[in-house]
DNA sequence: CACGAGACCTGTTCGC
DNA sequence: TGCGAACAGGTCTCGT
C-alpha cells in the first residue's frame, strides 16, 4: 500500500494523534507480541517482547519507506510492503473489555498504559527489526528524495550509462529511496518522459525536470495526506488527483489523449502516449 | 554486475 | 450467477 507520501503521512500521526487513533510517541512499551512469525525478521520472536519491555519510544520518523521508532536503547524499523498498515488504540474498550484484534493483524506492541500499536496486514509481507543500529538495514537506502541535499545532478549521476528503462530503475530503492508504482508512474506523466525510455538516452534538461518532478508529485502527495486506494481508507485523497496511474481508459488531463496501460518490469504503467512519446 | 522472472500472500475485481 | 484469471501501493532471491 503505502509509497513515501502514505508513510510520511502515518508516521505524523504516531508522533501528533490522527483521526482515528492517539500518539504513540512517548509512550513506555511493556512488550510485544507475534501473530504471524515472519513478519519479525530479527530478533527471535522468543526474545522480542523482553527487548522491548520498559523502553520508551522516543521518537518516529521515516527512512524511505521505512518507518523508524526510535527507543530509548534500540530502533524499530517497520516496512508495511503491500498492505501493511498501522493502528493506535486502546487495548481496554469503553465497556471495559479487551478490545477484539482486527482480522489480518500480524504483530503488537503493547504500551503499559493500555494502548498498543497493531500491524495490520492481509499480504503478510510487511516486516519488522528490532536492531541496536538502523543503519544494518538502511544503508543500502539511495537518496531521500525531499531532502534538500539530493539535487538534480545527484540523479543524474545515479541514472548515468544505465541502459535500462527508467521506470524500473526509478522503483530501485538504491537509487532514490521512496517512490513506488504510483508516484513513479505520476513524476514520468509530469516530466512528459516514456516509462520506457532508457535512462542513459535522457538529456541532462529531461533529468532535471524528471527531478523536480519526483519532487513536486511526493510534495503533493503528503499534501493530500497520501492516496487511499481500495478497501484501506487513512484519510488521504491524493488518488483524486492522480494524473496517469490507475486511469486507462480516460483521458490525460494535459491533452485529453486516452490514458494507456502496458507492464514494465511486471508492474502495470500507465502514461498519456501523446505527453510521453516512446524515445526513438 | 545488470537484469528479468518467480516467489512470497490474501483479497477484490474482471471477463467469459 | 458462477468461477477462474488477472490484478493489487513491494522487495527478495535466483538464474542467465
Amino acid at each position: 500500500m503505502p509509497e513515501l507520501p502514505e508513510v510520511e503521512t502515518i508516521v505524523r500521526a504516531l508522533k501528533a494523534g490522527g483521526r482515528e487513533g492517539p500518539p504513540a510517541v512517548g509512550r513506555v512499551l511493556a512488550g510485544g507480541q507475534v501473530l504471524w512469525e515472519r513478519t519479525l525478521v530479527t530478533p527471535l520472536a522468543s526474545q522480542f517482547s523482553q527487548r522491548l519491555r520498559g523502553q520508551t519510544l522516543a521518537e518516529a520518523s521515516r527512512r524511505g519507506k521505512f518507518i523508524q521508532l526510535s527507543l530509548t536503547q534500540d530502533t524499530l524499523l517497520i516496512h508495511l510492503r503491500m498492505s501493511g498498515d498501522l493502528r493506535v488504540e486502546p487495548v481496554t474498550t469503553d465497556e471495559g473489555t479487551p478490545r477484539p484484534l482486527a482480522t489480518h493483524d500480524r504483530l503488537l506492541l503493547l504500551f503499559d498504559d493500555d494502548i498498543r500499536l497493531a500491524l495490520n496486514d492481509p499480504r503478510k509481507f510487511g516486516r519488522v527489526w528490532l536492531v541496536t543500529d538502523p543503519n544494518e538495514i538502511l544503508s543500502a537506502l539511495g537518496p531521500e528524495p525531499l531532502d534538500s541535499a539530493f539535487t538534480a545532478a545527484d540523479l543524474a549521476v545515479r541514472l548515468k550509462g544505465r541502459q535500462r528503462a527508467i521506470k524500473p530503475l526509478l522503483l530501485d530503492q538504491t537509487v532514490v529511496a521512496g517512490l513506488g508504482n504510483i508516484y513513479t508512474d505520476e513524476a514520468l506523466h509530469l516530466a512528459k518522459i516514456h516509462p520506457l525510455t532508457p535512462a542513459a538516452a535522457l538529456t541532462v534538461l529531461e533529468i532535471e525536470h524528471l527531478w523536480l518532478s519526483i519532487r513536486s508529485v511526493l510534495q503533493e502527495g503528503i499534501q493530500s495526506n497520501g492516496a487511499s486506494i481500495d478497501w484501506v481508507y487513512r484519510g488521504g485523497d491524493f488518488q483524486n488527483h492522480f494524473r496517469a496511474y490507475g486511469r486507462k481508459g480516460q483521458p490525460c488531463p494535459v491533452c485529453g489523449t486516452l490514458i494507456e496501460r502496458i507492464i514494465v518490469g511486471q508492474r502495470g504503467t500507465h502514461f498519456c502516449p501523446v505527453c510521453q512519446p516512446p524515445q526513438r
